[in-house]
RNA sequence: GGCCCGUUCGUCUAUCGGCUAGGACGCCAGGUUUUCAUCCUGGUAAGAGGGGUUCGAUUCCCCUACGGGCUACCA
């Protein structure tokens, strides 16, 4: 190989990693396995102001709960760190200092407001204000002022910032892995702020310089990131670096296709739009308390936008990283789809052991210990089939660990009958003189009261006794064989949720 | 407003000039299951519109429409 494969995956610490941010890393991480390359997550925390507590542990935590953790990172080291932004300034600076001295960088001195009038007034006047070759030298600057009043207003208190001299007549051709050529005009492009006047750098000028310093091979970022990719290029050609190659990934739209799927859009369509809890006191639940398995997060999120070119859609990490090719990735957004995740969520749920769900539902909160731990096994063996997620698997499980809490209105209402209650009280005294409680005894015992019960005056059907027994058992007309359940449950324990289930009559 | 990107079943997608437009989710119907699901079988449903180029366009080009992104001393 030619050269080393090293891509990164660069959030900003505003808050907890949302699911576009997570297919970022994935297709990053993809990537890099996949060339035997290196995965490094850099922390963009230049702003101070949007800076939040945890998030950096919370993206950190992610990842690793979906199996795509960084080689390099602030935990795990790396020989191109620091690996937070906010720790490389003096690189910055330096560099920037080059920037300025060939002349591809000026200091700029006018205030926030002066510009906000000047954006006011072209608004007005139905003009856009850019700050670039057309008026710089109108502005208050080291272009337009003269080399001792710079040094003047260096000297003092006076804030400024650094801009970006921006070609005035130059078409900038950049190249991108998904969409091709896509090419710009520089005369419409605005000396874009490279250095704050607090003392540290805008993300353009950080980002370049990192990835150039951390020898990145490879930028996959998000689509919002394209419109900059022409001032991008234009730095890298200014410090004299090779650029490295660039594909922006289309965004994940919100479940309703309006707009890009945000913390809004996803709470209005009752969709999480995080891979864990996030918050203390008024906490975002994630997929992760969903129910949701991280493989199947990951195949799901994989499927958003990209697709192996065959009709194979179930994949583990593994298989993902063997069949990953970015230039597979479509170029339009993808609407997130709730059910679709369910869907993977069931089949990756499908392939785990009794053993493994067993392990996963603890973790989970779930009380598993009234049973046995090979029961529970063959429980979940028998519930797997069935379960979109862990809530779900829980939710047809749960009835053999404890009696039902409530009952199902509607399902309550479609199980009773005149005959219910003397139904109940002979299956009460047919259970009662059981002496095995084998699940098959139970099954035939059943079926057999169920028979004597049609051929009586009353002509009791079937449904009349099944439909009310599992209202006792279960709390539901849904779940697992009622045989299976009673067995499980033990006699007195069913007799004891029959009677219970009367009461109630 | 300006600039950029995009547009195939309701949704995710396949097709890289030959299409009876394939698959998956969802939905509907049937079968299996003495429940509900799972599972199996079948069905529904699509290349935004208009111009070119071509023997032939979903595929290539242009225009329009629509959607999205960017347009901060945020990333």
């Amino acid at each position: 190989m030619a050269e080393n494969i090293r891509v990164r995956f660069a959030p900003s610490p505003t808050g907890p990693l949302h699911v576009g941010g997570l297919r970022t890393a994935l297709f990053n991480y993809l990537f890099a396995k996949q060339g035997g390359g290196t995965f490094i997550l850099r922390i963009e925390d230049t702003d101070k102001k949007r800076k939040v507590d945890g998030a950096e542990e919370y993206i950190i935590n992610a990842l690793k709960w979906c199996g795509v953790s960084a080689d390099e990172s602030v935990i795990a080291g790396g020989d191109a760190g620091p690996y937070r932004q906010s720790e490389r300034n003096q690189l910055y600076k330096k560099h920037l200092q080059t920037l300025i001295d060939k002349g591809f960088a000026y200091y700029a001195f006018d205030s926030e407001e002066a510009l906000d009038h000047h954006r006011e007034d072209h608004q007005k006047k139905g003009k856009t204000f850019i700050y670039n070759w057309h008026n710089r030298l109108k502005l208050k600057n080291s272009i337009s002022l003269s080399k001792e009043k710079t040094q003047e207003l260096l000297n003092g208190a006076e804030p400024y910032v650094v801009r970006f001299k921006c070609p005035e007549n130059q078409t900038i051709k950049t190249t991108d892995l998904i969409r091709g050529f896509v090419e710009v005009e520089s005369s419409l492009l605005d000396d874009k702020i490279l250095y704050k006047s607090d003392g540290t750098p805008t993300y353009h000028l950080a980002n370049v310089i990192d990835d150039h310093l951390m020898k990145i091979s490879h930028v996959i970022r998000g689509e919002e990131w394209l419109p900059s990719l022409a001032l991008h290029c234009l730095l890298y050609e200014a410090f004299g670096w090779k650029k490295p190659l660039f594909a922006h990934i289309p965004l994940i739209l919100s479940p309703s296709g309006k707009g890009k799927l945000s913390k809004r859009s996803g709470e209005k369509a009752g969709v999480p739009v995080y891979p864990m809890a996030w918050g203390k006191e008024s906490k975002i639940n994630g997929y992760k308390e969903e129910g949701i398995l991280p493989e199947a997060l990951i195949n799901f999120m994989a499927m958003l936008g990209w697709g192996p070119g065959n009709e194979k859609e179930l994949y583990t990490l593994e298989e993902l990283v063997k069949d990953f090719d970015i230039s597979k990735i479509s170029s339009a957004g993808a609407q997130f789809d709730f059910e679709k995740l369910k869907w993977f969520n069931l089949k990756h749920l499908q392939k785990k052991s009794g053993e493994e769900l067993l392990e996963l539902l603890i973790s989970f909160g779930c009380n598993t210990k009234g049973l046995s731990k090979e029961k529970s096994i063959e429980i979940l063996n028998a519930a797997k089939e069935r379960s979109n997620t862990l809530k779900d698997l829980w939710g047809v499980c749960c009835c053999f660990y404890e009696p039902p809490k409530t009952y199902d209105e509607k399902d309550r209402k479609k199980a009773i009958s005149k005959n219910t209650k003397v139904v109940l009280e002979s299956l009460l005294e047919m259970l009662g003189s059981l002496d095995s409680e084998d699940a098959e005894n139970i099954r035939a015992r059943i079926h057999k009261f169920c028979e004597d019960a049609s051929k009586g005056e009353e002509n009791i059907k079937m449904r009349e006794i099944m439909m009310p027994l599992r209202m006792a058992m279960v709390g539901s007309l849904s779940g697992l064989d009622i045989g299976f359940i009673i067995s499980s449950v033990g006699i007195k324990e069913s007799c004891n949720r029959i009677s219970g289930f009367i009461k109630t009559l």
